[in-house]
RNA sequence: CGGAGCGUAGCGCAGCCUGGUAGCGCGCCUGGUUUGGGACCAGGAUGUCGGAGGUUCGAAUCCUCUCGCUCCGACCA
């Protein structure tokens, strides 16, 4: 038996290591100050060409750097220096989910198909849900999010509202199996993703739960120094509940958002709402009358051959529902339809524009002359069609349309509702401002979900009466390696990538001018080591290289300190220090050299 | 899924139309010179031309099939 002196001995030894297991890489574990983050044998393949496959400068200069490589469509090894910032993004998110008061679990990526034939999501998810069977032909799939296992997880370990409130989180590779996977991280098919899942029994808490993520989120992409913003997201088939997406400012983003210049307000276009002005429409001042367009057919071309604005058409869209019936939606001619809008106000799952052959059948003439005129179907309008008169629409037969047509008295339509997309110059519907449009990349999402799952897959609890009720369920999610890529758009300039420092695989570049002149290695090795020393994250480029080429990879990988080490500034005993981000040149006493780039790193931090 | 295109050395590409056993740039290796913004000289290695089948004396090249990848579209009647 050890005595006390040995037994509290090994017990600081454990917790000592135990203590360095939690730390985020940024602290250097004793035993691992010997790795080498020598450039020489470091993996850092960067490349002078971009390949030809990168469109989006985050995409090219994330290969360029060597900080992925595409091993098949949208899924990518992430090379060691591209690691090293996923890392960093993922440990701020960590942070802020505990913070937060999530807790941490990893959930498998195989999920058995059972779960989600329970949650009705394996005959709803479609082909973006990668299904396989194993040796014994039981049906599994790639979880591309993990609302089943987690409601699985929880309905079989959660009993009793003193449980509560609970927030599940992860970080885990999802896989979704994308129509079209492109740009790099920003949308592969294989990704990293931080998924939450909150539990609560009263609505008030649910809407806590939901707040606090908002809160963390915001924090999240704040410690990440991206410019965001969190925007209104449409919430889907799945009920009223509300919905936010982060969205980093980025031309190459996939999503259009419209903002307020006057108010708070921002939205995705596919949930921004059109305001309905009071403008009443005109009283008809012409007759129905036929008019010959001889093959015109889109509003362009009927527009141009009538010699009236796209503004004086209405078109007639004819969709096809889930429920196989056919409806017809108007539209002033140049707008665009909202589908989403579309599908919340039919109770849809999907719409599809009708196929030719069906609207022959319904409007008896080919696609283009579709008109409300005697249509035998449902006729629904944007709120937009009711201000308008004198207008054209199709007749319903081949190379014919009507002009001076007119609601009431021509045709009548069975609801008017918010159908269009709003588009920049909109009124904001919050105040007198007019929207704003522009681009973003979402980088994060939350979500009340409501008792969805709960429901569908008998999650319950016993509340403080002793009743079983349904637990009221959000969830969350940030794209790790979309961040990361998002943060590239936002940061960079024509030589390379320029990190923000909480997120840069590396803080401090040293550059070893010459390795063969040997006070300029030895400084340039000293200095390495102090810094290591003091924790800091440094890479020595100590290649027999051309200045030239290392100044030109430095640039490239963007590390956000670069210190020179050369024989120019050895004489004065100084070294060279720039910031990626600006131009200045500061020359540091080589004796103070390290602890001065401590204090720059932990003022960036 | 519809349309278009591309698969030739690690990367970027030429060669294909008009069949005759494969080339350029960058990178890589060796030696030398060079060392503050992608150096130079000399020498060298590297390809089942995505795969299968066919036509042919002969196929990177022509034909068929197949696999992979990329782009555009998938509401604007």
């Amino acid at each position: 038996m050890p005595g006390l002196p040995g037994l509290l001995f090994r017990q600081i030894q454990v917790n000592f290591s135990y203590f360095y297991s939690l730390c985020p890489i940024y602290m250097i574990h004793p035993r691992n100050r010997n790795h080498s983050m020598r450039y020489s044998q470091y993996l850092l393949p960067t490349l002078k060409e971009s390949p030809a496959d990168a469109e989006i400068i985050s995409h090219q200069l994330m290969t360029r750097t060597g900080m992925i490589r595409k091993v098949a469509a949208g899924i990518y090894s992430y090379m060691p220096f591209g690691l090293r910032s996923i890392r960093k993004v993922e440990q701020i998110v960590r942070d802020e989910m505990n913070r937060a008061g999530a807790i941490e679990c990893l959930m498998p990526m195989a999920n058995p198909a059972e779960l989600w034939k329970e949650s009705g999501r394996w005959e709803k998810y479609g082909k973006e849900l990668l299904r396989f069977k194993d040796r014994k032909e039981t049906e599994f799939c790639m979880g591309p999010t993990h609302e089943e296992v987690v409601t699985d997880i929880v309905r079989n370990t959660v009993n009793s509202y003193r449980q509560l409130p609970l927030n599940l989180y992860q970080i885990q590779t999802k896989f979704r199996d994308e129509i079209r996977p492109r740009f790099g991280l920003m949308r592969g098919r294989e990704f990293i993703m931080k998924d939450a899942y909150s539990f609560d029994l009263e609505e008030t808490d649910a809407d806590t739960s939901y707040e606090k993520m908002y809160q963390a989120y915001r924090r999240i992409f704040e410690r990440c120094g991206l410019k965001f913003s969190a925007v209104e997201a449409d919430s889907g088939a799945i009920g009223g509940a509300f919905s936010h997406e982060f969205m980093v400012l980025a031309e190459s983003g996939e999503d259009a958002i419209v903002s307020c210049g006057g108010c708070e307000y921002a939205a995705n276009v596919e949930k921004a709402e059109v305001r309905v002005s009071a403008e009443a429409a005109a009283a008809p001042a012409q007759a129905l009358a036929k008019v010959e367009t001889p093959n015109q057919k889109s509003i362009e071309e009927v527009a141009n051959f009538l010699k009236v604005p796209a503004d004086k058409l209405v078109k007639t869209l004819i969709v096809q529902t889930d429920s196989d019936e056919l409806v017809a939606v108007l539209l002033r001619g140049d707008r665009e339809l909202n589908e989403i809008k579309l599908l919340n106000f039919l109770g849809c799952d999907w719409v599809v524009m009708a196929e030719e052959a069906e609207v022959v059948k319904a409007t008896g003439a080919p696609t283009g002359f579709a008109g409300p005129v005697g249509l035998k179907l449902r006729i629904i309008a944007d709120n937009e069609v009711r201000q308008m008169s004198d207008f054209v629409i199709g007749a319903n037969e081949k190379d014919v349309h009507f002009t001076g047509a007119n609601l009431e008295r021509d045709f009548k339509v069975e609801t008017f509702a918010d159908l269009r997309q709003a588009v920049a110059g909109d009124p904001c519907p919050r105040c007198d401002g007019r929207l704003e449009s522009w681009r973003g990349v979402e980088v994060g999402h939350v979500f009340k979900l409501g008792t969805k799952y709960s429901e569908a897959m008998g999650a319950t609890v016993l509340d403080d009466q002793g009743h079983s009720r349904e637990l009221i369920m959000g969830c969350y999610g940030i794209g790790i390696g979309r961040t990361v890529a998002a943060s590239i758009e936002q940061n960079h300039d024509d030589n390379g990538i320029i990190w923000p420092m909480p997120i840069a695989p590396f803080q401090v570049l040293v550059v070893m001018l010459n390795p063969n002149d040997d006070a300029v290695r030895g400084a340039a090795e000293s200095l390495y080591a102090e810094l290591l020393e003091l924790g800091v994250e440094v890479l020595l480029d100590d290649r027999d290289e051309r200045p030239g080429a290392k100044f030109k990879d430095a640039d490239l990988i963007g590390i956000p300190l670069r210190v020179t080490v050369g024989a120019r500034g050895l004489k004065q005993e100084q070294v060279e220090l720039k910031a990626r981000a600006g131009d200045e040149i500061e020359m540091l006493a080589l004796t103070e050299a390290a602890v001065r780039l401590r204090a720059r790193v932990d003022a960036a931090l």
